[in-house]
DNA sequence: GAACCGGTAACACGGCGGAT
DNA sequence: ATCCGCCGTGTTACCGGTTC
């Protein structure tokens, strides 16, 4: 399980923020900003949070593989295929996104001022990673571009105080170099498409249109629900039970639920202070979901190599 | 019904050319 | 010279349509 809690005081640290009241009760937008001096030691503060959330991960795959997570094992080569150090920089990009999403939603405060609990992460089921670590210990040449995640990036809970759950936060985590505008409205409204017959460009596919599409119950619930189930089933009976009642297909328990769009990145060269990416007066009007919706956005610079760094400290001794 | 083709989806980076 | 916008690259899986 993921028992880690957030290194407030590290983030702080690192992290401004510019906070700004929620719209109409249902959006908040949270800005942070890496601060000008970076602790050198900040890495370090981090890593237990990455690693409680990539354990699971870990355990998992080192199983499914046949690769032995004990220190004398005696194959020292073996450190080299663990997850998650041995993935493509593109890969790590794109975790190191959503572990801040449950980094950030276990730390700030969001819209509603629901209190947020993450107890594991799903990255087991990045279905892909699997074959890309099956391959690599097999070939060790063997090197390639890992395919996303499928669905939700990242699920967490709030508990009532029988610990059954009583509302949903839905996350979309993204990482992107270079947070440039064409970039982030790529990001959010989708790719430009040429139509073959007639010519016509468009855009297809983006944040906003997921995220206004989703299903109300996503499959990660269903993911969530079977790893506690296998993990901690007696700590979580209650929290089993509610999402049951919310996955039957047949009239479901309706869950509240918050979306979360995370954007991490590294700010543009001409960025001014405290400019945002997405509007956070009014609800941005793509939005058209009718739950909560949640915007969090860091702004690093030089964040590959924050990434990099931490990637290389996980399970090092 | 099986086998094939092309397109789309998801992840992110790299490079080109034009604008500042 | 630098920044920015746009398009192409690589990967797996699944969709629909066409052909045998």
């Amino acid at each position: 399980m993921h028992d880690c809690r957030p290194p407030s005081r590290a983030l702080s640290r690192w992290l401004q923020n510019f906070e700004s009241d929620p719209v109409d009760g249902r959006y908040g937008h949270l800005l942070l900003v890496e601060k000008p001096a970076r602790d050198s030691d900040l890495g370090n503060q981090l890593r237990p949070y990455f690693e409680s959330a990539h354990r699971d991960a870990r355990e998992f795959f080192a199983g499914e593989i046949g690769i032995s997570l004990h220190p004398d094992a005696d194959e020292d080569d073996d450190a080299s295929l663990l997850y998650p150090g041995c993935l493509p920089d593109t890969a790590k990009r794109g975790l190191f996104g959503e572990v801040m999403a449950g980094l950030v939603t276990e730390n700030y405060e969001f819209v509603g001022g629901h209190e947020w609990s993450v107890p594991i992460f799903l990255f087991r089921y990045h279905a892909d990673v699997e074959k890309y670590l099956f391959d690599l210990a097999r070939d060790a040449e063997r090197e390639r571009a890992v395919f996303g995640r499928l669905g939700s990036d990242f699920i967490g809970l709030k508990l009532d105080d029988r610990g059954a759950v009583v509302r949903l936060i839905v996350g979309e985590a993204k990482w992107r170099g270079e947070l440039s505008d064409a970039e982030v409205e790529t990001l959010m409204l989708g790719k430009w498409k040429t139509n073959k017959r007639n010519g016509q460009r468009t855009r297809r596919g983006g944040i906003w249109a997921e995220i206004n599409r989703d299903i109300d119950v996503p499959h990660g619930v269903r993911q969530l629900q079977r790893l506690l189930r296998e993990r901690d089933r007696d700590g979580h009976a209650a929290a089993i039970v509610s999402m049951d009642k919310a996955l039957v297909l047949r009239n479901p328990v309706p869950i509240a639920r918050t979306n979360l769009i995370m954007i991490v990145g590294n700010g543009k060269a001409k960025r001014g202070e405290g400019e945002a990416l997405l509007t956070w007066e009014t609800i941005p009007e793509e939005y058209t979901s009718p739950h909560d919706l949640q915007v969090v956005e860091v702004i690093l610079k030089d964040g590959e190599d924050l990434i990099d760094e931490i990637y290389d400290l996980l399970w090092k001794v």
